[in-house]
DNA sequence: GAGCACTGC
């Protein structure tokens, strides 16, 4: 076997850069034509292909390889499975380190395989049948003058060294294969001249389809076409392997290149015997191929070009019906155009009467009503698009349940709220806020006309509180059930129990197709009502084989749909900015090069954290003759439309936070999406037509590696500020509440340690009066104890400016990727005399307040207008809130210390003391002597363990703020003390 | 030499 080290290093410096490629799989790669390849020159010229530049370089690393690696001529087979098998284990180890670690085991089954495998007579012979039959049928083909043969270029002396080498080979006689790599030199030379002649023609640019690409492009499309032939032989060796099984649909009649699989047949038993036709036809056969191919070379590999390549699996499902109403924009041009006339206002009036009649759930509205009336528990089942959201409750209210009180509709987000909200004031045509409204934080658009009331989740939770009965609701109606957010979790478990009690309430759960059977289950049996949705078909495809890298396959994806496919906007979902910036910028390098040959192709990148102004091009309409490629996160999966999309290409990875109760640290990494979560993502192509979705995993993965649904929110989150919400609602056993979806037990009882030691909850676990002050704000309970501890230090103004800064998040620093320096420089203005983060962001909101919240200062310092302006709305609630619970508006900016006591009131959970090896790590902390004892907002696993938010703090201070969870021992122990409560805060 | 999906109150 090659000394393994040497080639690395070879490769990686050659190879890597040039192609991208893992090293591994280019090494694995290399061994394989290595193995395959009949002469040093051979393997020369499949370098070449493969990618290399014909240096003499090239020349003796392949003299080299070819000393080194036996050319026992194994089946493809095999090594091709010792491939496949590493791009297949690929996608199952995660994102970083794909190969390393496994090349070892992959290359110790290879060998071992190797030396086992006897070429049978019985074998070889099949081969060569087989081979003959594929020369017949080229020759046929040729015959009919679908492809031209070119003339034979060797020379009679060339021939026949390659029938000795040849024989030499076969009868694997060394002496004799000495003697041949003397000839080596010669017959370099002879290749020099041919490899000259093709380097001529390579230099120019092909143009083909329209398309032209540079060398180096080719040769990436060649190699990767490659490897993917690769990973397709694997699929069908995996199956006699029968240990990697892949679904069947895989070897359909018909899907498999049967020229392709034999080609290396040809290669392989080269038959002297065959004489002048066979021996250079071989090699003129690669030759050839390789120029046809630059004719037919399309983007991505081959196997992934035509839609009949792909698996066709989906969902045949609704027919096509024609698009209307649903969106309301088109709706308010046609208000906002027509003026105060009364007739045509009355038309528009009728006209959108007419069109709540097209809806798909207006066929079933007795049905349902009567159903309703019958049931007081129901659970609705209708796809997007079936008017449920907008339809049910004006039934509701036609029918006469406004009567008695108000119908609630319960929304996960706030824009999803309002813009519903809008819609139906619209067609009932009254004014948004009178008989219908909405209600959404620091937004409260209802009357007391109000009879139809939209509504956020979490303000239907906040209403719990004052009213713990819903006395003013005669229904309410849980919309999006299924996205299963931590409020609508919480809100389950309430309104059950309350329907267990008012028996006049009715409940509506309404959620899309897939669990509609647990809800029915949760609800004691509740009927479920299905109502048919209305989209259009989306085809599905799925890779043939694992792609070993993701982004790159993403990217190829996207060139391949736009060259190939009929004009349509592509969506492709990421996991982050980092990955968006990434694509972004490969994709402008890819298609720069290429003018006006293809259509204009305009990248958006998208993610919650992007400037808002920045964010508006996504809704820009696409020019003609341009496509549009949306780079987006998860946002794009709920949160946001987008008109125009046709394609979807779907990697199957999302950044998914969760909490780990023993240490409470949460972690925020890559994880493979649910199916739930790809079919969400498929439909994403389908709202304005007929769309397609590219799954750049394969069927197999999506049936096995996949799970069905994501895992609930509660089941993954810090719980304190539930368990504070639930017992200000006086639900104190909270064991057996009747959670859908149990959290684990350890989360509720960190959280009630937690709120505990907060001096939330006496030891009784019943709420005491800080407590009770706490659960008035909207904040995580640690931020709500900064607030109510800073009435005793005289600071609660600068409590509540941090407490809103910090419930922000991390998106109040811009830092976009080339101008991370100026980012960087300006933010540590707000750090200057280690103040710390907590009062950072006290400087940057103060200093913002001093220009008059002005958008330009934003600008300049690299800090995000909309962030602010959220802080600003939050601090202004919070400022009622002050009142609300009696706490002076006190502030003393002179003292930093008294805020720092405030916070750590709050946070001495969160402390961490620097190890003498520096155990812990400062986020942002510019001063060049670490400070010894650190208070912290969050702990934060992503690629390695965060502090974020950090600030200095005496440790005294948590003694005399802490005395029940602190003790001097904990303080004083400088050198062995671990961090409190043995929290693993990781070195580094 | 570094990094942070998405909501919501």
């Amino acid at each position: 076997m090659a000394d393994e080290s040497y080639l690395k290093t070879w490769v990686s410096d050659k190879l890597i850069s040039l192609i991208g490629y893992s090293k591994s799989v280019a090494v694995q790669y290399v061994i394989r034509l290595s193995k395959e390849s009949s002469s040093p020159a051979d393997l020369v010229r499949k370098l070449v292909e493969f990618g290399f530049s014909s240096s003499t370089e090239t020349r003796s690393f392949a003299d080299d390889m070819y000393a080194k690696v036996p050319h026992k001529q194994a089946g493809p087979s095999v090594l091709a499975s010792s491939n496949g098998f590493l791009l297949y284990i690929g996608l199952n180890v995660g994102v970083q380190d794909r190969h390393e670690g496994h090349v070892q085991h992959v290359q110790n089954q290879t060998s071992k395989i190797d030396e086992d495998d006897d070429d049978s007579e019985e074998e070889r012979r099949r081969d060569q049948e087989e081979r003959a039959q594929l020369e017949r049928n080229i020759r046929e083909r040729d015959a009919a003058g679908t492809r031209k043969l070119m003339e034979p270029k060797l020379t009679k002396e060339e021939k026949e060294e390659q029938i000795r080498r040849s024989k030499a080979l076969e009868d694997n006689d060394t002496l004799e294969l000495r003697k041949v790599s003397r000839q080596v030199y010669l017959q370099k030379r002879r290749d020099q001249k041919l490899l000259e002649l093709k380097d001529e023609i390579v230099d120019h640019e092909y143009i083909f389809e329209g398309v032209k690409l540079t060398e180096a492009e080719e040769r990436q499309h060649r190699f990767k076409k490659q490897i993917y032939e690769l990973a397709s032989e694997h699929i069908e060796d995996v199956d006699d392997i029968n240990e990697y099984r892949m679904p069947e649909a895989y070897d359909q009649e018909g899907g498999v290149n049967q020229e392709k699989r034999f080609a290396a047949a040809i290669h392989r038993y080269r038959d002297p015997g065959a004489g002048d036709k066979m021996d250079p036809f071989a090699e003129q056969e690669a030759w050839e191929n390789y120029q046809s191919g630059k004719g037919t070379l399309k983007y991505g590999s081959r196997n992934k070009q035509a839609p009949a390549d792909y698996e066709f699996v989906l969902e045949d499902g609704i027919d096509f019906i024609k698009e209307s109403i649903m969106d309301g924009v088109n709706f308010e041009d046609e208000m906002s155009s027509e003026k105060p006339d009364d007739s045509t206002a009355k038309n528009a009036l009728q006209k959108l009467q007419e069109e709540r009649q097209t809806l798909p759930i207006y066929p079933y509205r007795d049905e349902l009503l009567q159903a309703i009336h019958d049931h007081q528990v129901m659970v609705i089942v209708g796809e997007t698009g079936s008017g449920k959201t907008t339809q049910i409750p004006q039934y509701l209210h036609e029918a006469g349940y406004t009567k008695h009180g108000l119908v609630g509709c319960t929304q996960p987000r706030r824009v999803a709220a309002m813009s519903v909200a809008a819609r139906v004031s619209q067609e009932m045509g009254v004014k948004l806020g009178h008989e219908v409204g909405y209600s959404i934080r620091f937004e409260d658009c209802t009357s007391e006309k109000t009879i139809l009331k939209y509504m956020t989740d979490g303000m239907l939770l906040r209403e719990f509180l004052s009213e713990p009965d819903l006395a003013s609701y005669s229904v309410i109606m849980v919309d999006e059930a299924h996205e299963r957010t931590l409020s609508t979790d919480i809100l389950f478990g309430l309104v059950k129990d309350i329907t267990r009690f008012r028996k006049d309430l009715k409940l509506l759960i309404s959620s899309a197709t897939l669990d509609a059977e647990k809800f029915s289950d949760y609800f004691d049996s509740a009927p479920i009502f299905k109502i048919p949705g209305r989209r259009f078909p989306v085809t599905i495809n799925f890779t043939k084989a694992p792609e070993a890298d993701y982004i790159d396959a993403a990217i190829v994806t996207v060139l391949q749909i736009h060259v190939t496919q009929p004009p349509g906007d592509i969506l492709v979902f990421l996991t982050g900015q980092e990955e968006i910036e990434t694509i972004d910028e490969i994709l402008k390098h890819r298609t720069r090069g290429l003018g006006t040959k293809i259509a204009e192709l305009i990248i958006c990148p998208i993610y919650a954290n992007l400037p808002t102004e920045l964010q508006a091009k996504i809704f820009e309409p696409t020019p003609d003759g341009a496509r549009k490629v949306v780079l987006a996160t998860n946002i794009a999966e709920t949160s946001l439309t987008i008109d125009g999309i046709k394609y979807v290409v779907d990697p199957g990875f999302c950044k998914i936070k969760s909490y780990n109760p023993r240490t409470g640290m949460e972690s925020l990494l890559i994880n493979p999406i649910s199916k739930a979560s790809a079919m969400q993502r498929a439909g994403r192509s389908g709202r304005t037509g007929p769309g397609m979705c590219f799954r750049l995993y394969t069927a197999y993965n999506f049936q096995h590696d996949l799970d069905d649904n994501t895992v609930p929110e509660i089941q993954r989150t810090n719980l304190a500020n539930v368990v504070l919400t639930l017992k200000s609602l006086g639900i104190n056993d909270l064991v057996n509440f009747d959670f859908m979806d149990p959290p684990p037990s350890e989360a509720l009882l960190k959280a009630l340690e937690q709120l505990y030691a907060l001096n939330a909850l006496n030891s009784l676990g019943e709420l005491t009066k800080t407590g009770r002050r706490m659960a008035e704000f909207p904040l995580d309970p640690m931020l709500s104890k900064t607030i109510v501890a800073s009435e005793k230090y005289k600071c609660s103004e600068e409590a509540i400016t941090i407490a809103s800064m910090l419930s922000i998040g991390n998106s109040i620093f811009y830092r976009p990727k080339d101008k991370q320096v100026h980012a960087d420089n300006a933010r540590m203005n707000f750090h200057t005399g280690n103040v710390g983060d907590h009062i950072a962001l006290l400087n940057v909101y103060n200093s913002w307040k001093e220009t008059n919240y002005s958008t330009q200062w934003c600008y300049e310092n690299y800090i995000q207008v909309r962030s602010m302006k959220r802080a600003r709305d939050i601090r202004d609630q919070l400022e009622g809130l002050l009142e609300r619970v009696e706490i002076e508006p006190t502030s003393n900016l002179s003292d930093l210390d008294a805020v720092k006591k405030a916070i750590t009131s709050g946070f001495f959970h969160h402390s961490a003391k620097l190890q003498k090896t520096g155990a812990y790590k400062t986020v942002k902390n510019p001063q060049t002597v670490l400070p010894r004892w650190v208070i912290y907002h969050e702990l934060v696993l992503t690629t390695k363990e965060y502090m974020r938010q950090v600030t200095e703090l005496k440790p005294d201070w948590l003694i005399e703020i802490a005395p029940h969870y602190y003790q001097m021992k904990d303080v004083e122990d400088a050198s062995t003390t671990k961090m409190p409560r043995g929290k693993g805060l990781a070195a580094d």
